[in-house]
DNA sequence: AGATATTTGTTCGTATGTATT
DNA sequence: TAATACATACGAACAAATATC
């Protein structure tokens, strides 16, 4: 249990200069903090000296200390646990949590439906080219019981954008069963703009019924490629797919706009 | 100065359920703050309450408030001043910060060339075909400035690694001037792993002169076809440029792997 | 330019909650 | 169950920064 780490742990903020002494302190020692990890080589599991520790070795405050640990656990490095052998706990990031610290950042960008399907269009079609030569039986399997949500038409409403979120979810499966972290982590983050993004949640509040039917289609062809394990069948598909629910999406984004709604 | 956010701003982590009461007040209070925020639809510049009176509304001690603004803070989503009229100011996370914490996200995942390639090869075109229909003269020359620093073989190693870095400065521009937020910071993002993968820091310090001289080609076409508005040309010279450096960049790689060097 | 008021930043002592043994 | 070790929370006092007069 050693491969250390591959990428440098970079401060957030690339040192203003203006801060003279004192100033921001919390920060700078999650940055020593951060050092000293790297040094030591820790791997998650490893556990941090304890907070009476830190306050000797990086001389200062248990309040400073504190914000220091809270710092890195905000960062999602770290967790800490109370009572005997506790203390700070190096952790690898959950993928919810960077989802939601890298949504902070489009917060007040106004992302549109265009922006976000035009990235699914680029991304998703090669990641189904490699799930197909990849999948095995059991998580073929588990992709068909997502699609049995809605592989009918919905009765009411709320069935309606329960079926919207299957969809995306059917989606969200894929991203985690790719091989390549970065392509999992970036087309899961995309699934999650299209679930918490307000113009879509009033999207999904709308019924829809051409976008339930082709999406179920070629979700359907798609099994059928990952099962014979056709990689080209798999993209072209998954090309078509996107091509479409962008196209019905965007002309919802627009109707929605417009105010044609009522509320 | 009223355009709500477009996104909710969710909580961290989906709320465990088994924290009995008083632990881990500070997110609690920080996720209380956020909602706040979003209730006031406060848009960045302007200001929170004074920690006073967080302390007052709140009920928590100073300590547990300023943790929770250091989480806020952490998150890229204030920064407090201090003087009179200071306080805590919604503020917009700036993308480096944004690319820090995700950074961290990938610290233990051990990201490949292949990795980071794949998505370049799949994205990079699509923006440089958005980009010849939009980028103007003064955009062009920004990116012929950086272009000089490695239209000429290296002649110390220093310079090789300097060139390499300006190489993808060049791409890092074209990202910066993406009108799509979303291709921009993820393509801004990709550049910034290369920059500091421990795999790539190694491989800039050798010789590669094949690699620059292409680059150099495939870059004189693109800022051409730029000038000539031509998507079309755009897109399929990045295609061709994205794919001989993968390759190139696969290779060094391997042999960066098998320890074949110095140190 | 300098004094002052305001507000955040830091420290410390103490008390409480919580999990392990 | 009790003792223990540790994180968590509180409040008061002090230090530093900065706007305003």
């Amino acid at each position: 249990m050693k491969p250390p780490a591959s990428i440098r742990l970079k401060p957030d903020q690339p040192e203003t200069g203006k801060s003279p002494g004192l100033r921001n302190r919390p920060r700078k020692v999650a940055e020593s903090i951060k050092d000293w990890i790297t040094d030591q080589n820790l791997v998650p599991g490893d556990r941090l000296p304890q907070e009476q520790e830190l306050i000797k070795t990086f001389a200062v405050s248990k309040g400073t200390a504190r914000e220091a640990l809270k710092v890195l656990e905000t960062q999602g490095l770290i967790q800490t646990r109370t009572g005997p052998g506790g203390g700070a706990f190096i952790t690898e990031m959950p993928a919810s949590r960077a989802r939601a610290l890298l949504a902070n950042h489009f917060f007040f960008k106004n992302l549109t439906i265009s922006d976000i399907y035009e990235l699914r269009q680029a991304l998703e079609p090669e990641m189904a080219a490699n799930l197909a030569i990849q999948l095995g039986d059991q998580e073929i399997a588990t992709l068909e019981k997502t699609m049995v949500v809605y592989d009918h038409p919905p009765k009411t409403i709320e069935e309606e954008q329960q079926q919207r979120i299957a969809e995306l979810e059917f989606h969200e499966r894929l991203a985690e069963f790719s091989t390549n972290p970065l392509q999992g982590f970036i087309c899961g983050f995309l699934i999650s703009l299209l679930k918490d993004l307000a113009v879509c949640r009033r999207i999904y509040t709308r019924p829809n019924p051409e976008l339930r039917e082709r999406g179920l289609s070629y979700q359907a062809q798609l099994i059928e490629a990952f099962r014979e394990k056709d990689a080209n069948a798999a993209q072209s598909i998954m090309r078509a797919h996107m091509a479409s629910a962008k196209r019905l999406m965007e002309v919802q984004e627009a109707i929605v706009n417009r105010g044609f709604l009522p509320g």
